[in-house]
DNA sequence: ATCTTATTGCGACTGTATCGCAATAATAAA
DNA sequence: TTTATTATTGCGATACAGTCGCAATAAGAT
């Protein structure tokens, strides 16, 4: 299954590149005027998910919402047991966007459990909004 | 707007106090066998949230689960800053169930940012089903 | 230039969750 | 105990996020 490059594709990315923030899919269909189609929004974003190239975060408003993390050098690391995308997201209920915070996620767990991702969101108020 | 003793309200907290877990909605229905409707439900489960009786965890599924946390007497805390709920989730991927971990979320965040609530969720395979 | 097949657009569909409204029933008042 | 008030319920309709099937399109290989 080798990739094409198309101009759907491209879109999504730069746009996806041109922030911070993580999008929602129907942020990134009005960024992109409509011009991309709807199904295939969430198929590029799909694809990108399963290339790494992008990740998914679940808000606790039950939506995804998709970023390209700039320190997801620190992927996943299965020796050390640690998994992807292992940090916080902040999501502001005030301007609705959702970031990427520098902190790690630190946990103990019970024996016995084994974690293979993690999914953590802070709720609050971001910086520009106070 | 004062509550009133029902049967589906006793019906669901029951249920919900008789496991760890936390609960889908399709799972609590089931669980009623049919006997309560849907939306009534979901009603009651919206009740028990805003009097802080149970509480709601969205899950990467996107999915609500609902739980009476046994631990949560250390719910929320103004002079602490700290948030309520503030403790992990964990979701196996295998029976598909959610549970309260007793350990607690401690994270730091840039100056300026302000955390009202947290939803964290681990994800993998628990204990009784390695 | 032609072929292969990944990708797209459209519509239909699924599933979770919410809402409006009339009927019901839990509690308060008489 | 009877009546009045209104929280709660059940039903259907609705909203919305996300997925899928399929034929048409177009990127990249030959």
């Amino acid at each position: 299954m080798k990739r094409r490059n198309t101009l759907s594709k491209d879109a999504v990315f730069t746009l996806l590149s041109s922030t911070r923030k993580a999008m929602s899919h129907d942020a990134i269909e009005k960024q992109l005027k409509g011009e991309v189609d709807r199904a295939t929004i969430y198929r590029i974003l799909s694809r990108f998910c399963e290339d790494e190239i992008v990740h998914k975060i679940i808000a606790d408003d039950g939506k995804q919402y998709f970023a390209v993390c700039q320190k997801c050098e620190n992927m996943g690391d299965e020796k050390n047991k640690m998994p992807p995308d292992n940090h916080f997201h902040f999501r502001c209920t005030s301007c609705q966007t959702i970031e990427c915070l520098p902190s790690l996620v630190e946990y103990s767990i019970p024996k016995g459990y084994n974690v293979d991702r993690l999914n953590c969101v802070l709720i609050g108020i971001c910086k520009e909004c106070q």
